[in-house]
DNA sequence: TCTGGGGTCCTAGGACCC
DNA sequence: TCTGGGGTCCTAGGACCC
């Protein structure tokens, strides 16, 4: 099986538009504006070596890399290119499973898995002008792993057999699934690589991990993976809107007015999708970056705007907003 | 000058039912 | 004075990913 994943995604479109700015570090986020509230979506790898990534904050970011060009977001352009590079997987023939904008799994029948990869990358780069890394693996876990090995512009094979020379000495944030907070936790008991999560047994972290999440970490490790590749197409479980205010926010009926403005554009994106909504979830973040969420259910499956309005206003009601709000979103659960 | 915005999945605790 | 054991649903929070 295989995991294409586009190099450097949302930048390697943006300079398709704009190939003067090829050879430069180019930061992508927020509104463009580096001086406003935001974190990098897409960084090149001119920029990257500067210690800029995704995630840094644009302010930051411009900091680190003051030559950098800094273009805002622009989802539907990203969209766009991501439905034509799934169309050039897709016609390959074997399973495809999308799993991002810029990355999906095929399983294809091949007796030359190198070939096979070789030609895709060939095919998408021939088709679209982007450039794609593609892993090998003899399941998911491996073949995603082993496309980010593969990168910028190669092809890499990882399973079974080189699993544990490839993977036992790094840490254990290495494997997707492990974040900053499970690695911390891991550290505190000695687990420093993948190799000691591998000998853990089980039962040591389903106290701390819960039952399923404390094995699935040392399966992880092993570089187990059973999870089929299917190309059933994705149900949505939830639509949301949120955003980040310039400056905190103290005054409840900008609060207010906000949260209604964000219903009116997941009403929309309800209307878009054609989705109805069971129950509106609505989250606050407050000047010291805690997050809390309250929800109030639908009567009946909808999209009417009053209806989801005022859910979200009762919702609202439930918190005591005693800081100033950073953030404010509003999230539809879908009925299924 | 800290820390976006779109999501998904899992867990834990309480309610409720038999 | 003691008050089981399952199961399911709902809700809020946590962690993670791109």
């Amino acid at each position: 099986m295989l995991h294409a994943d586009l190099d450097q995604f949302i930048v390697a479109v943006e300079l398709l538009r704009r190939p003067e700015l090829r050879g430069r570090p180019v930061l992508v986020g927020g509104s463009g504006d580096p001086t406003e509230r935001g974190v990098v979506a897409g960084a090149s790898y001119e920029a990257r070596a500067h210690g800029v990534s995704s995630g840094t904050p644009l302010r930051t970011a411009a900091a680190r890399c003051p030559d950098a060009v800094f273009l805002p977001t622009d989802r539907e352009t990203y969209l766009a290119a991501s439905a034509e590079v799934m169309a050039v997987l897709a016609g390959t023939g074997g399973v495809l499973e999308v799993a991002g904008w810029d990355e999906a799994f095929l399983l294809v029948d091949t007796d030359d898995a190198e070939r096979t990869a070789e030609s895709l990358r060939a095919r998408v780069l021939a088709a679209t002008g982007l450039v794609c890394s593609v892993g090998i693996g003899d399941n998911k876990l491996r073949a995603k792993l082993a496309s980010g090995f593969a990168k910028p512009a190669g092809v890499f094979r990882l399973e079974r057999a080189n699993w544990v020379e490839v993977m036992a000495d790094r840490p254990p944030e290495a494997l997707p699934g492990i974040g900053a907070k499970t690695a911390k936790k891991l550290v505190a008991r000695g687990i420093t690589t993948v190799r000691a999560l591998a000998g853990t047994p089980m039962a040591d972290l389903a106290g701390e991990f819960g039952p399923n999440i404390g094995p699935w970490l040392v399966a992880l490790a092993h570089g187990y993976d059973s999870s089929p590749v299917t190309d059933a197409p994705h149900q949505a479980r939830s639509h949301g809107r949120e955003v980040t205010f310039q400056r905190d926010v103290r005054d409840a009926e900008l609060i207010r007015a906000e949260v209604l403005r964000l219903c009116q554009v997941v009403a929309a994106d309800l209307r878009e999708a054609d989705e109805l909504a069971r129950r509106i979830v609505v989250t606050v973040r407050d000047s010291r970056f805690a997050t809390r969420t309250r929800g109030a259910g639908l009567d009946a499956a909808t999209r009417d705007q009053d209806a989801i309005e005022r859910a979200a206003l009762t919702a609202l009601e439930r918190f005591e907003l005693a800081r100033p709000v950073r953030l404010v979103g509003v999230r539809a659960e879908l009925a299924r």
